[in-house]
DNA sequence: CCATCATATTCCGATAACGGTATGCGTCAA
DNA sequence: TTGACGCATACCGTTATCGGAATATGATGG
């Protein structure tokens, strides 16, 4: 039994570029592959930090490994970026005529006097 | 003195649509404005747990409210969205270019076989 | 003012997310 | 084999999140 408490949570892309270290990762690894302790070093994190990071950004497919050596070289695999962008895309009419719903709502507020 | 334990998390955009509820939400009000019970209704969640998220919604800017009568009656604002939008575009030339690193990385992989 | 409907908030328990530190494991060089 | 290096994992503490139920707040109608 035991209450369900926070369903699904990590695990899907939306999730992963949730947490602002991981988009910088992400962001970096478009400069190309790079061992996981240049990264923890270039944004200022851990090591242990930066895997963690790391094996959730893989978990979901957004990064990819390739062992070198002694190292593993985390690469960019931008692929499931793409339904996000999708979703969003669906809004992009939206974000422009919410200007004009805008209006309507300024103005109910001057009545109502609701605001935040 | 203190450990920082998980960072900054809600409040932003990035964060609000990482839960699939909340994005449901969005998706919905795109067809126009409605008061919390029905989206209640309409997505199968409790008053609370609508309520709840419309908050979070609010909160980052992605939508917003409106007084009708007895009724609250929320709107969405996809402005927010266009960061988003924007952020992941950086991405966009990756996702094909993808590929082709793969073929690398598959290749690579038959000899190192660390593969997941 | 009171009852009622619509919504917000609070309290609770369960969980998992994050950061930090310590430690384990694999790989390479000697 | 041993030691050093690179990285992953385990463990811990803290905090936030989510869901549910109960309750508080707000507005309307009578």
């Amino acid at each position: 039994m035991a209450a369900v408490a926070r369903a699904a949570t990590t695990s899907d892309a939306f999730n992963a570029i949730a947490e602002p270290q991981r988009r910088e990762i992400l962001a970096l690894l478009r400069a190309g592959e790079r061992p996981v302790t240049a990264l923890a070093q270039e944004l200022g994190m851990t090591q242990p930090g930066a895997s963690k990071h790391l094996r959730v950004l893989r978990e979901v497919g957004l990064v990819r490994v390739r062992g070198a050596g002694k190292q593993r070289l985390y690469g960019l695999d931008a692929r499931g970026l793409r339904p996000i962008h999708e979703w969003i895309g669906g809004f992009e009419q939206f974000w422009n005529e919410s200007f004009d719903r805008l209006d309507t709502y300024v103005q109910d507020l001057k009545q109502t006097r609701q605001g935040e």
